[in-house]
DNA sequence: CTTGAACCTCAAGTTACTTCAGGTTTTATA
DNA sequence: TATAAAACCTGAAGTAACTTGAGGTTCAAG
């Protein structure tokens, strides 16, 4: 009968497909330890150690470590105690979820953009995933749940539309610093830029936003952490000829 | 102005949230070396640092280790290499995804069950938790890719109510175990279950897992890496009682 | 000028393995 | 039956990305 089977570790190791490093580890761990051949010391498997190798796999497959495994592996029976410990697993593979879906959102954001604009800056492309990354660390943070939830429900066509703008601008910029802010060239690049951002965002979270309170300190904190894809002089003659666009609005 | 503030390693690690070890650590990596105080070799980070920094943690969101980041770091524009090494991550992003939701699934199912039934025979539940394990290795293994595909459109509630069939077996076993297997409570038992799976699994399921055809070595295998709640006289006395069921059932 | 906070370095611990070196046992073949 | 190859053994070290700790120096305030 299979059930009195006996298995040398490279059989073990075979059915099982569980690499024998590993097994031997587990052995070490007291985890598995099968009986031993007392002339050599050799392991030999059983029926009853599938089982246990099983009940190892299930639980590592619910997220546990090797250590609690160990001593759940014990226990008969499963009381409202694991149920707990369940739930706080639970939560954190949640947790992991959504990291590693906002990572996967990124990324895809980023190939799209590098496979339509061929090579670009790379202080551009931190400075975009940097604010994608932080586009949902900020909920946490300074509590702008109302508005990045709202951001987050934009598709990824308009986003990915809005990059774009951003990567125009960018070239503009470089193209085009120097020149006197009022030419106007000049201002149409800025005019094509705040248009389409205003379009994206919308009059009623363009409101939100100037209606959230952060702290002053915490502005200039994530001022000094957001990363710019231009140089400081670059940033201050923009700076300039956004202030000279948004005069010449207010006299209209 | 602020882009020429100087930080101590520990104002650093405030504004940052990276903690001072990571910070040291980091140094030692070589990936953020920050200016040194000659004489005491106290660590100065500036605004320089910060964006370092911020590169850093932009590479680590996307997923890429540390060693990747530090070659990475130094690379001034993005090329279609790159999009190709994002692409890979993807994919693993991806599987790691999977996985995470299965196991969310299975414990969810776990918790729910414990919830309704109480306490818990530990073979059971590890029994249950590495049929819901194996109900996706399987698609991968064996292709059984229709069939396990059909299983995860079941919705949750019935798949818990199958679960939940299955443990009342398993008592209802360790109740009547014993008993003639002709015995009407021992027929009722096998009637009640097998009634539930087939509606579970509907027909045309079980045609398709009929004609499914596992190599014979395989279904060995399987079989013993399957664990069972039962002793094995358990499983012998209800296999005769299942035998028995079936020649009833042939006969009306 | 002293004391406590902040900083320094170097070493070791963490998790779940994998890799390696050097030696023994088992198994297959001549 | 001799021998060589395959399989096995142990113990140590390597991996990633940190964290923790010991023991000593420097800085800032009173």
């Amino acid at each position: 009968m299979y059930k009195n089977k006996k298995f040398s570790i490279g059989e073990f190791s075979e059915k099982t497909g569980i690499p024998i490093p590993t097994l031997h580890y587990y052995d070490e761990l007291g985890l598995l330890q099968p009986e031993r051949n007392p002339s050599s010391e050799h392991r030999i498997y059983n029926y009853e150690d599938i089982i246990t190798l099983q009940k190892i796999l299930s639980l590592k497959f619910l997220g546990y470590s090797l250590d609690k495994i160990a001593s759940l592996l014990h226990e008969s029976s499963f009381t409202a105690d694991l149920n707990e410990s369940l739930s706080l697993h639970l939560h954190a593979l949640e947790r992991e979820k959504v990291q590693i879906e906002q990572s996967m959102q990124a990324i895809k954001r980023v190939i799209k953009l590098v496979e339509e604009e061929g090579e670009v800056d790379s202080a551009l492309l931190f400075s975009l995933i940097y604010s994608m990354h932080m586009e949902h660390t900020w909920i946490e943070r300074y509590k702008l749940t109302e508005v990045v939830e709202e951001l987050s429900k934009k598709s990824e066509e308009d986003k990915l539309a809005l990059d774009k703008t951003y990567i125009q601008l960018t070239k503009a910029v470089k193209q085009l610093y120097g020149k006197p802010v009022e030419d106007s060239n000049v201002q149409r690049m800025i005019k094509d830029y705040l248009e389409a951002s205003f379009s994206f965002l919308g009059e009623d979270l363009m409101e939100k936003i100037a209606h959230t309170n952060v702290k002053e300190l915490d502005i200039q904190e994530l001022e000094s952490m957001t990363p710019s894809p231009f140089t400081e002089d670059e940033q201050t003659w923009l700076n300039q000829a956004i202030e000279y666009y948004m005069k010449q609005v207010e006299m209209e």
